[in-house]
This record gives C-alpha cells, structure tokens and sequence, in this order.
DNA sequence: TATTTTTCTGCAATCGATTGCATATTCAAA
DNA sequence: TTTGAATATGCAATCGATTGCAGAAAAATA
C-alpha cells in the first residue's frame, strides 16, 4: 500500500517522448528548452504530481542547501529563539534546516556532528554543549569541507566564524549598574568556566570591581548555580553568612535570579532594599515577577538572523577559504525594580 | 580551498585492492566479507576518516531516516516542548528531525510540506497553521506514500494518526472549578475557531455550563483572544460592562490571560475574590505571577514522545496502510490562587 | 576422492537528477 | 545559396552506496 512509485523525471520524459534530459532541463530552467515542450513539461509535472527527488539531485549537485543546527537544548528560550531567527532568514534562501540537540552532553555532540557531516549539509551551526572538553568533531567539519559557525558558545581556539554576545561587557554594566545603585557588596553566581560566556560575565564582574575598587571576595563567589534551585541554594547560603551580600548577579540566568528572589524573598530580604539581584537572558517572566528582574537581553532572535546572514554573506558559494570573523552583539542591560534602590527610597 | 575531496567506499577499496562492493558489505554489516578484510576495511575506513554519504545511500535505499517536523512557531513553549519529546526518540532510533516553522500562514506550511516532500523524509508530523483553508498538501503527503501524523491541531477530516490533548475535557473541568469555587458569570476568550482546538475549549466551556444550567451569555464569549495584547483588550472591555463577569476564561493561552490579570489588576479588580481567571498551556511564567494563575497543562514534551513512539511502534517499516489513531492525552487541571476564591475567605 | 554447501568477492545495474559533448535543426547574415 | 551562429534534443557518464547474480575458493559432507 505505501510505496506508491514516485513519479519521476523519467515517467515525465516518457510521456513526452522526449529524454530525461530535456525533462530535467525544462524543469531547472537550466540550458536551451523550446518554450513549447517546456510548457508540456511543466504541465505534464503537475498533471502527474511530479515532486523532484532533492536526494538524487543533491547527491548529482554536491550540495545540499540544508544547513545543521547543534544547540544544546531546542526547548531552551535563547535557542528556540535563535533558531527561529536563522529559519527566517534560510527559509527565505530555500535553504532547509536540520535541527538536533546535544542535552549538553559531548558524546551526543558529537555524534550530532557526525550525522550532520554524513548528511553533507552545507554549514553546521553550533552553540557547544556545558561538558565539551575537545573540539576534534569540529575540526572534523572543517576538515570535511563544511562551512562551521558557532554562536554564543564557542570554541574560541577554533578559527571560525563567530557570532557571540559581548557578554563581558554586558556583565561589567550590570555591576557598574549595582554599584551605582548602592550596593556595595555582590555576589556572583557563576556557570561552567570551560564555557567562555561565563569565563565572560566572570571577567565583567572582575572588571567592574575592580574599576571601583572593590576588592574581590571569594566566598561570595559560587561556582556552577545554574539552574533556579542552584541558584536558590547558593541564595540560602549566602544570605546566611555573618555579613551577607546586599546584591547578587545570577550571571547564568535567569532561572538562578528567580531562586535568588525566592529564597530571598522567604528569608525575609527586602527586595530591592536589602537585597539587589540582577540575572541574565530577559526571559519573559522576569518582567512579570515581583518585584520585577533587572536583566539582560541578549536579542536572541537577532543573534539567528546574524547567524544566517553570515553563512550567506560570508560563505554561501564562495569557494576560498575563508578569514574567521566574529560578530558581536551588544546585549543590552534592562533595568528593572529587582536593583532599583535609588528610585525605590 | 573548500572542497577537499571527500573520501567515499572506492578510495577505501581502491587502497585494499577489493571493490567497493565488498567495503560496503563491510561497513554496513551486510552478507559476507571475511573477517580479516572487513577489519581491514574498518581500520582504513577510520584511517582515511570516511563519513558515509547518506545522501547516496539514502536514494540507493528509498527511505532516509528523516522525519520532518511543521509547527506554526519554533520558538513557541509547547512547540519546542513537544519537538524536544520528538527528538528524544528519533534520537535513540538514529533518526534526524527536519524542522520547518509555518509562521501561522498557509502558504507557507504547504511550501514547507513540500520540501519535506521533495526531501523523501520517512514522515512528516505537523501541528497545522492557524489560518489553514484546506487540507491538500497534507493529503498530499499521503499519496506521496509518506507517513503523517497530526498532532495538536489537526485537521480532523484527515484519516491520518493523530495525537491530541482532551481539549474539550480539560476546558470543561477548568469550568466546573470555577463554578465550584462560586463564580456565576464566566467568560470565554476563544482562539480562531478553524483549529479544531480551540473549538473543543469551547464545547468543554458550554458543555460545563449546561451541565450546570447556566445560559450561555453570548456578549462575554469573546472572539480571537489569544495574544497577551488581545486578552487585555478583551478584558478591558469586558470588565467595562454594565454587569461585568466575575471570572474570565484564556482558553486560548496562558499570555492571554497574563493580560487579563494586569488588565484587571490595573482596573482596581482584586483577583480571585472579584475576578477569578483561568489561563490554558502552564506556561512557565503563570506559577510566579502574582496571584499566579490557575491554568492547564498539556504535557507537552509528552505529547511529542507520544508522536514519535507513535511512528515507531505503527508505522516504522510496515508496508501496510495504517487504520486511523487517535492517541488522546488528558492535560491536568493545576489550580492555583487566580482561581481560589474559596480557600481564599 | 567426489560432491555439496558455505563463504568470499567481483561485476554491473540501480536509485533519480544533472550536464558535457555531439548531433540535428532552425534562423539569420553574407 | 552558403556559412555561421543560435537553439533543441539526445546520449551517456556521473554523484556514492547498495545488492542480485555469478563464479571462485574454501569448508563440510558423503
């Protein structure tokens, strides 16, 4: 019942009594066609419900128009986002998108990598995984003839193209943006250091302190508070130290400022009086919170568009190698009740 | 620069002095090959860092281990939810996932129905656009020989597999809540009323009213309300008229009825004793709002594990034609204080 | 030892579309 | 009318992997 034989060029031709060739020609709009025949071919093709086989075609032309998408999590707002800005932008080329998710996990990142390469797309799109330790896989897609993108998470060792938040930046506002506010002693919530975003922020936050002056203090500094309950755990116990932080930045996100605020919260911390929290990523409910979470858009959407751009602008046809590029997008620090001392007394 | 040559099944076998025949039985584990050769072939295969060409493979074997995958928006909660639950499956079974995104819009569904087409995937799954007129492409599908399953929004006159949310049960039981909890005068915002959808919400709305014998008011049933913009409009009106409705109902979403509570806040309407509000979707964001907001969850990510199991266990490799299906998930009542009038006094 | 069975490998066709080259036809310029 | 260019179409190879068939070699059985 299923495999109903497609219709092929071949059932076209023979109808016509003309080859194959001419078919393909008619259809491609490729090489010299009389218009008449090629009319009947395209009529013939629709009469037939002919569908071009992308397969044969793609395998005949070398390429495949279809560009691969690593991310880490497809669910995860930044990445949904950032995919739904590179298909806007490939959609409009015709180009197709393949999308896969590494669950921060190398061994699947790597093995997405390699069905991507075997199915010859053109260009690998890839935000790395939290627990990368090499980026042999990588190497192997340039060294496979596919063009390489990364964004947001990058190899920075790797030359590639890039398409990166200037995340220090953003994190040194975000504390001059405390500091000025008041508060005189901030903590950090860190994420994975191998994963240059929050080796980033981290620099920011070193950047801003130190700009003021303010000596860094280690024991206000967390390591891997990541996720809402991290965070909220790393809230608990800073909020319980003899003399406690009067800000927190949640520079993993804003999962881990919404512990933050909660635990906060519970403990009986005003918000923003005794305590400023800043996170990281504008998600949609950091505005709806209460009081609201000072944060940073990182213009996801944006940032997919950029991403497509690039392999177009950049890579598309050419055939020469090309010279590694990054592309910076400024995220921008939204302020919000959550740091807003000065206005609030 | 660009095109190194890729290294395919002749060069292995050329080095070995054995055709590609045999490396293919070799690498593919198919038929005879002596031990000793087939580790040779392995060995050089690694050696020589050769990817298979899946593209060829793909059109020598009719099928590609593909399935395609529509939804209106990528960077939509329950979308990228119910993608991600696909991709844990397909995952496991070694199977890509081609993602097109209709925008909402017909045309662009169809265009993208066909590239999966002309991409011979094994199956496309797809949750239809909100302004689909008619259903050809999707028939389409199936006379290509293709695989289909609806999930969601489905068009119900379609003899496909389908996966869908007990809409109609779930809206009635949110209802019967608020009637229980006291509110007489319950007010509907509906969704395009083309998506089968948002036409059960509605049943299950008037089927609980029945149930309790209350006429249905129509000045409060309130069309293509399903945007955070359009629920505030909505309420706005509605709590402007003479005897306003003592509950609201977002059928359409939990952004909907994010409005209508910051509508109402704003009009001085304390939420749940003069107004109580029940949203649809459990989006993340409805548990920190302040009331936080009684809604419905659709096990998602659930929903798309369900799709693909689906696949897998009916339509896999059986040649057969599939007798129609209809999985029904039952999403779950979460009420929380929006809609608590009771323990509230 | 003779015969059958099993294992191994190669040949060549196939999947469907594309394209360089060759041949044939048309049309226009000389 | 002759010549050259432009137009149309066909032939056959190609992209890379797979597989039915056939022959050869090895192993098992009589």
């Amino acid at each position: 019942m299923k495999s109903k034989k497609r219709v092929t060029i071949y059932d076209i031709a023979q109808r016509l009594n003309v080859t194959a060739s001419t078919v393909s020609r008619a259809l491609s709009n490729n090489g010299y066609v009389n218009e008449a025949t090629k009319q009947l071919v395209l009529k013939t093709a629709a009469e037939l419900n002919y569908k071009r086989n992308t397969l044969a075609s793609n395998l005949r032309m070398g390429q495949t128009q279809t560009i691969g998408v690593v991310v880490p999590r497809i669910n995860q707002n930044f990445f949904s986002n950032v995919i739904a800005g590179i298909e806007a932008i490939t959609y409009q080329k015709g180009y197709n998108l393949i999308i896969c998710q590494s669950d921060e996990l190398h061994e699947k990142e790597v093995k997405c990598v390699n069905t991507l390469i075997n199915q010859h797309v053109d260009c690998i799109v890839i935000s790395v995984s939290a627990d990368s330790y090499n980026y042999d896989h990588l190497q192997n897609v340039l060294d496979q003839g596919i063009r390489l993108i990364q964004f947001d998470r990058v190899a920075e060792e790797l030359e590639t193209l890039k398409v990166i938040n200037d995340n220090e930046q953003a994190s040194f506002e975000a504390i001059c943006h405390l500091i000025g506010q008041g508060y005189k002693k901030i903590a950090l919530l860190e994420g994975p250091q191998n994963l240059n975003i929050f080796r980033q922020r981290k620099i920011g936050y070193l950047r801003a302190l130190e700009k003021f002056n303010i000596l860094v203090d280690e024991t206000i500094v967390v390591e891997n508070a990541w996720t809402k309950e991290l965070g909220a755990e790393a809230t608990r116990k800073l909020l319980s130290l003899r003399t406690p932080p009067d800000a927190i930045f949640a520079s993993t996100s804003d999962f881990s400022a919404l512990g933050v605020l909660e635990v906060a919260t519970a403990m009986g911390f005003k918000v923003p009086t005794q305590l400023g929290i800043c996170g990281y990523s504008n998600e949609a409910f950091t505005e709806i919170t209460s009081p609201s979470i000072t944060t940073i858009d990182q213009f996801s959407v944006n940032m997919g568009t950029a991403v497509a751009n690039l392999y177009f602008d950049e890579l598309g046809n050419k055939d020469t190698s090309v010279t590694p590029k990054t592309i910076s997008i400024k995220p921008e620090l939204i302020v919000r009740a959550s740091s807003s001392k000065k206005s609030q007394v």
